[in-house]
DNA sequence: GACAATTAGCTGCCGAGGCAGTAATATCAT
DNA sequence: ATGATATTACTGCCTCGGCAGCTAATTGTC
């Protein structure tokens, strides 16, 4: 699944003024921003964060069966991602029980308190994108993933493009 | 007051599944993650943040005279801003001076040292910004942008169309 | 079996950002 | 002028996410 759609267009991004460019990650951040505080201000009334529907999400749909697993999914920290399944379990939401083969392991499973809820918050948290997504079309949206992709996969620079300072000049 | 159509079922955002614009926000959140990641990376050596250069750039572009004007334009809160104008002057990136008409006012100025470093700033978050946008076409930056304002516009609910927790069951 | 290396999960710590509250100043209404 | 309201900048307080360190358990090597 490479996304790498670029082939042989344009080595260089483009002829913009790097400021136009900058405008890109601000509206990112802006973007990214309003659909999160939408989705948590949706999820307030049932008590949960948006980062805890996603988890709960996961589990529902049997993307991932331990804590590890999530973080890996989810990018996400194992110290944060403790916390929490903390309050998702406090909350009945979500069950732990010990690996009985591996007995490092934390056995995820959403309990029916959670699989109950689950459809509701999917509802909400559907709403939420798609206020933001009126008036895409189809071909807009699927054409609005394959640029966040393709940023994505330029950002993980495999053999250490960009992560140099400035060739050593410091 | 753009008033979305209710009731009807007019020009939905798409007949796609929910999951797919779930998928929207995960790739929104992920594109931003390694951008800031990236950004920070680079300015890391030169003790700065991506918040911080933000600050700077506009404070040298004139965009913005006061803290409160920089939290207006930047959407940022205004207790963090000042701890992050604090450092800056520390730094002796930025100088704070009472406004003599308005004496609430702090107006805030570039000063040498920042304004020296700022092109090299620049310089490092142009090449983090080209290379996640790789492979794209002017035109394709472009349409990014437009989608990305688009649903910057649609989080503004000004007349409280998705503010409603369980309001009308959708 | 003994040992090292790796992995899973958890805890403490720290910085950043958002929120509420405050003092000083400005603006507006009467 | 006087008082009410708003605005600016700042300060605690809280939460959240990332990082480092720790223990328990597994795997691999001999």
């Amino acid at each position: 699944m490479s996304r790498r759609s670029a082939g042989k267009a344009a080595p260089r991004v483009a002829a913009q003024p790097p400021q136009e460019l900058l405008g890109v990650g601000y509206l990112l951040g802006r973007a990214r921003g309003s659909l999160l505080t939408g989705l948590d201000g949706q999820l307030e009334p049932f008590g949960l964060s948006a980062m805890q529907f996603g988890v709960l999400k996961h589990l529902a749909e049997g993307a991932a069966h331990t804590a590890a697993d999530l973080c890996r999914r989810m990018h996400y920290d194992t110290g944060s991602m403790t916390r929490i399944l903390d309050r998702l379990e406090h909350q009945g939401l979500v069950r732990r029980e010990r690996g009985r083969e591996d007995r490092r392991l934390m056995l995820l499973r959403i309990a029916p308190g959670g699989r109950v809820l689950l459809p509701r918050l999917m509802a909400v948290a559907a709403r939420v994108l798609e206020g933001h997504l009126a008036g895409f079309s189809a071909a807009e949206i699927e054409a609005l993933k394959d640029y966040l992709g393709r940023m994505i996969d330029n950002g993980q620079p495999r053999g250490d493009n960009e992560q140099r300072p400035t060739g050593g000049k410091s």
